[in-house]
DNA sequence: CGTGATCTTGAGGGAATTCAATGTCGGTGG
DNA sequence: CCACCGACATTGAATTCCCTCAAGATCACG
């Protein structure tokens, strides 16, 4: 089991999210109230499932503790992380009657759910609502087509240094408190375990980064690590 | 310069788009509608920029014939091709002021423009209009975890198996007319020229598709490259 | 035909993976 | 409290896949 202690990341950052948080941006306040009118909280262990490919696209979701991971996999048993969602991070937002992704917690986490057909009826009399998606799911392509560059032109130091600045950025601190495992990391920036492992290190070694713990992680030299991030 | 009889790819299908089209799904003749109504047609020569990052996003646009790509550049040259765009394909449908991509017409195109004022105007009051650009954009994003997959977790030959079905399957036909060069082709899957050269050799040794000519190919054995798929 | 651009093929090298072993941390029970 | 245990992470050696560099082949077009 999982250190509690990080259930509780980012949650104080909910009300100033900084530009880089994938959805929620200008428009936060509104979807955020939108959720607490119109959603119920559910809570979920460590690595339970929230939804799975193929099953009805029922809800849209909302993290509000906790950190959520939305993955695909392959029947080999290849897997690939699309996304990390944080607290105010909206997700579930595909289009048409099914999710193509399955959404786990990757540590005890809290969510808050909303029936899509009562947001879609919400939206079609509020059109700030109605935009309010729109601008959230376009905030979601946008992280999806930063995570497309790392994936196809990107080398592994520069996926890492990549995935520490972008997690700095999104809880607003240079002492990052990671949620996930070194292998939730790998599968996110298609990478092994191992090349992770040892990117981490060369960083560690040319002082862009402090290890103080496993979980956690000090950009000391944010320019170093912005040069690789290019 | 490019042979000019590739423009015309696709365009026929317009009316009839299969569902792995990246936009424009269900709701494709709303928005096909919309589009002829409120927007401009322009001409776009082969490599010509349509828009680039950073310019301010005042517009959407819509493929009417030709093909778009979507693409990142990184100061030392490296490129990444986020997305190919065909006739009836929404694109540029960023959040945000500004552009965060540049695009391109791949083959001289035809390319109608929306001023974005006018479209998010006409959707506050047309509410399936406003769900309809919702529902492309989210297209647009189930593409990009599509690609994210691709990038991340497969191997050369995969990916160029999986390109092949997507572009088949996009343009409904078993013969497809690349609108793109072998570069394109590469930048969008990661890979180099050379890799993909030899990927599409090795298909071809192993009786999955026929290649009558550079920029035509013949899928004559789709289980087998569905098999690669995964 | 000749020319330049595009594509293919080959040889060699390098970055990341695989396989294997060691190290470290947190939790549990003696 | 400390020793043990399993899960997670790091490190090392060998391999593999893709990239780089280089040469040839093919295609489009004048």
């Amino acid at each position: 089991m999982r250190p509690q202690n990080f259930e509780t990341i980012g949650s104080r950052h909910l009300a100033h999210i900084p530009g880089e948080a994938p959805h929620d941006g200008e428009s936060g306040g509104l979807l955020a109230t939108a959720f607490a009118a119109m959603g119920v909280a559910m809570p979920f262990k460590a690595d339970a499932r929230i939804f799975g490919a193929d099953e009805p696209a029922d809800y849209v979701y909302m993290v509000v503790r906790g950190a959520v991971r939305v993955c695909e996999l392959l029947e080999d048993g290849r897997r690939q992380i699309n996304a990390f969602y944080l607290p105010g991070d909206l997700f579930g937002l595909e289009a048409g009657k099914c999710h193509q992704l399955n959404a786990e917690a990757v540590v005890s986490s809290r969510v808050r759910l909303v029936r899509r057909s009562v947001l879609e009826a919400a939206a079609a009399c509020d059109c700030a609502l109605a935009q309010a998606l729109w601008t959230a799911t376009a905030g979601s392509l946008r992280q999806a087509h930063h995570h497309i560059m790392l994936l196809g032109r990107k080398s592994a130091t520069e996926r890492v240094a990549s995935f520490l600045l972008q997690m700095s950025m999104r809880t607003a601190t240079d002492m990052i408190e990671l949620p996930m495992s070194r292998q939730d990391i790998a599968d996110y920036l298609g990478l092994t375990i191992e090349t992770v492992s040892r990117a981490l290190t060369r960083l560690r070694q040319n002082s862009a980064i402090l290890i103080p713990s496993n979980r956690r992680i000090v950009l000391s030299n944010r320019a170093g690590l912005q040069r690789l991030d290019s």
